[in-house]
DNA sequence: CTCATAACCAAACAATCGTTTGCTTTTTAA
DNA sequence: TTAAAAAGCAAACGATTGTTTGGTTATGAG
C-alpha cells in the first residue's frame, strides 16, 4: 500500500502525459510535421484513443499552447515577484525566465515559438490570442523603462522578443546559460538609452 | 510576331514559375502545410509533371532556399557595395537590404525564415549549410564594429539576426518601412557600444 | 519531313492522414 | 455488489499524401 499510493500517480495524469509527449513532438517535427499516430504511438495507445482526450489535432495543439502559456507566465511572473531592482534589471529578469522555459524544463514553452499560428488555420485565432496576451508582459516592463523620447518601445519590445524566440534555433548546452544570456542581451540595449542622456547633456 | 514574342518570354521560364508559388505556398502555409498538388494547380499543371522539373518535394524546397539565398546575399552585397560610411553605417545598410528582401518584393527570402530545416529531415543539412554561409555576412560586418573587449560579437550578431527575421511576423504595410526599421535597430545597439567608451572614462 | 528531346497529361500506386464507430476493459462511486 | 462513467481497443472510414509509370503533345534542329 505504501508503494502502491506512490506508484499510483493519481487520477487523469494520462492526459497531462498526452500533453507532453505532444509538446516533445510539436517543437522537434513541426505541427504539420507531426501526426496523431506518432503521438499516439508514443503515449502508448491507439490513435482513435486520443479522441476521448480531444476533439481534434487542432484542439490538441491548444491545450499544449495553452500549457506553455501558462508554464513561461508563471516563471516570469514567479521570477518579477522577487526583484528588487529598477526597470532595467526587472525586463532582465523577464528575459531571463522566458529564456529559461524556452530552453530548460519541458518543452511546452518552446511550443509557442516554434509552432506559428499559420500552421493551424483553425486554431490560429485563439493561438494569436495566447501569444499577445502573454506578451502583454513585456509590453508593461518595455514601458517602464526610461527611455529616449524618440525611442519606440513597442519597437524595443518586438526587437527584443524577436532575439529571444530566436535562442532556440542556435542555443547549444554548455554555452552561456539562459541568465548570462539575459544579461548581455539586456547590455546591449541597455546603455544605448542610459548613454543618450549623456550624448545630450554634452551637445 | 510583335505581341507574339512578348508573349513567348523564351525558354523554360517555366521552372522559375514553379518556384515562385512554391515559395509562396511555403511561405504562407510551411512546408508541411503544402502539397505538392497545391503547388501544381496553382501553377496551371497536373501534381506529376511537376516531377519533370524537381525528383522530390525536398528538392524543391532546397532549389527555392537557394534562390532566397542567393537574392537576399545579392541584395545585401548590392546595398553594401555603395555604402560609404563607418562600420555601424555599413551593418545598418546590410540590414536594411535584409529586411526589404523579407518583406517587400517575391517571397524567396522570406522561406529561409519561414522554414527551419527541421521541416524537411532529408534537406537540413544543405539547407543549415546554405542558410550559414548567407548568415557569414553579417560575422564579418559585426566584427568590424568597434565594440567593447567584453561584447561578444556573435552574440549580438545572433541578437540582431534574431529580431530581423521575427519582423515578418508583426510586420504590417503601412507602418515603418524596412530602411527605418533597420536604422532604428541599428540605434538601438549603437550607442550601447559608443557609450560604453563615455562611461570608462567617467569611471 | 523527321526525329529527338522537352514538357506535360492521365491515371494510378501504396502509404499515411485525421477522424469515426462500436465494443470492451478498467475505474469509480453508491 | 452493482451500475455508471472513464478510458481505451480494434478496425475501419474517406480523403489526401508524395510519387511513379506510360503515353501524349509541343518544339526546334538537321
Amino acid at each position: 500500500m505504501t508503494v502502491r499510493a506512490k506508484l499510483k500517480p493519481q487520477v487523469n495524469n494520462r492526459r497531462e502525459h498526452i500533453l507532453e509527449i505532444a509538446a516533445g513532438f510539436f517543437v522537434r517535427k513541426g505541427f504539420n510535421g507531426t501526426s496523431i499516430r506518432d503521438i499516439a504511438n508514443a503515449a502508448g495507445m491507439l490513435p482513435g484513443s486520443l479522441y476521448y482526450h480531444f476533439p481534434s489535432k487542432e484542439a490538441l495543439l491548444l491545450a499544449v499552447f495553452e500549457e506553455g502559456v501558462t508554464r513561461i507566465s508563471e516563471a516570469v511572473d514567479t521570477a518579477l515577484a522577487d526583484s528588487r531592482g529598477d526597470a532595467w534589471d526587472r525586463l532582465q529578469t523577464a528575459c531571463q525566465a522566458h529564456l529559461s522555459a524556452l530552453l530548460e524544463g519541458s518543452d511546452f514553452a518552446h511550443v509557442i515559438v516554434r509552432v506559428i499560428p499559420q500552421d493551424a488555420p483553425g486554431a490560429a485565432e485563439e493561438l494569436v490570442a495566447l501569444r499577445n496576451g502573454y506578451e502583454e508582459k513585456f509590453t508593461a516592463l518595455v514601458e517602464a523603462l526610461p527611455m529616449l523620447s524618440d525611442t519606440d518601445p513597442s519597437l524595443l519590445r518586438l526587437m527584443l522578443i524577436g532575439a529571444l524566440n530566436h535562442v532556440p534555433l542556435w542555443y547549444r548546452e554548455g554555452g552561456e546559460t539562459p541568465s548570462c544570456l539575459a544579461r548581455l542581451f539586456i547590455a546591449n540595449l541597455r546603455f544605448a538609452q542610459d548613454c543618450s542622456e549623456t550624448h545630450k547633456e554634452e551637445t
